[in-house]
DNA sequence: CGCGCCTTGACACCAAGTGCCATGCAGGGC
DNA sequence: GCCCTGCATGGCACTTGGTGTCAAGGCGCG
């Protein structure tokens, strides 16, 4: 077959299923909102019963938020990749610009996906304890780039922190925007504003 | 009588169910669990019925995230009380120290709460949401403040995000030492980090 | 062919919320 | 004193998110 062969059957299965759901879920809720849409609804949409919705997501929630959850791994496998001497600014500029950008670019669906999540407070809330979780493991890509000590050093968790305020703020005003104010733009000015605390704290 | 009269008493017994409520709420999160308790048991044990509990709390979360609630708008009334001419830095480092202080001396039940809090993602989840709102709060009020057009201006609403970073990893830090580490060093700490950001960026 | 593994659907079940209505209690006017 | 109105409550039914359990079906493998 043409499709790789080291990928089994079953496993391409899961898969499709599990775009099938999140595609409708993600169709059903744009249009008639959060609270709009029941999991059997989804389910049916999708041509499977609750009980495997839920084999699939944890929750509701879940369909929405893991739709961007690949941004988080990126943002720290992108920061992993930066050169060892670039000072942190530079490092967490590139790292989240990128993410975004791949998001913002990948078509405006995504647009549409960030406004549901920032108009919906069930959905935000989610999304921000999976930012919590992004800021850890950034967190902990950052002291160990400049060989720092997360126990003892309060840098490298805010620094994090303050990456993805930033990160926050620009998809903000994105989302507020209609997707006409440019990520990267916006990317550029917020990091601006941060990197003073960013590289000067880092040599404390 | 000694009590106020300017108060109804339907007002005065609203505010004391209320309390129960929460009293009995506290307790027994923080002793099963959160997903270890049911709304009838808090209610129960509060001595009302479960629809009662639902006309004071939105949600099972509501009852834990409200206790600290006012901390939020203690800080910005606090940055509003703070002299013009003050930097940003010093400001904000004031007005998160005054509240989380308040916060952890009241008793080590804040503790509890605080820990309970962070070691429960609904909790979390939703603490980070009602964080969310203080960032705009504080945000339009620094920008009040320094007169700084919010629409356009990035800064105020990443001001507001930083110190509210801050503030989390104050809060992480000491909830994650068991109450050791003393959180106005550790917030003194922290702001140290952020303020060439907070400063130099104000007047650019 | 027959044997297990994995996925699914159906069903029952619990807990979070919500709408609805009846009841009871306080205060205010007559 | 009496009624009437407003409000807080409780009980109840109902929807929905979410989970445990079990039986049935497809698929690979010897």
């Amino acid at each position: 077959m043409s499709t790789r062969p080291e990928v089994s059957l079953a496993q391409r299965k899961r898969e499709l299923v599990s775009n099938e759901l999140t595609e409708a879920a993600l169709q059903l809720l744009a249009l008639k909102g959060f609270d709009g849409v029941t999991i059997d609804e989804i389910a049916a949409a999708a041509g499977v019963s609750k009980r495997t919705f839920f084999r699939y997501f944890a929750s509701k929630e879940d369909v929405v938020v893991q739709f961007l959850a690949e941004m988080g791994a990126g943002i720290r496998t992108e920061l992993a990749g930066r050169p060892a001497g670039e000072p942190p600014s530079v490092a967490l500029r590139h790292s989240v610009s990128v993410s975004v950008a791949a998001c913002a670019g990948h078509s405006d669906r995504a647009l549409r996906v960030v406004q549901l999540i920032l108009g919906t407070p069930a959905l935000h809330a989610r999304f921000l304890e999976r930012q919590a979780h992004w800021r850890d493991e950034l967190a902990t890509e950052l002291a160990h780039r400049l060989d720092l000590d997360r126990a003892t050093d309060l840098y490298p968790q805010l620094a994090a922190g303050m990456a993805l305020t930033a990160f926050d703020t620009v998809l903000q005003r994105w989302s507020g925007s209609d997707g006409a104010e440019d990520p990267a733009v916006l990317s550029d000015r917020a990091f601006a504003i941060i990197a003073p605390a960013l590289d000067r704290a880092a040599q404390a």
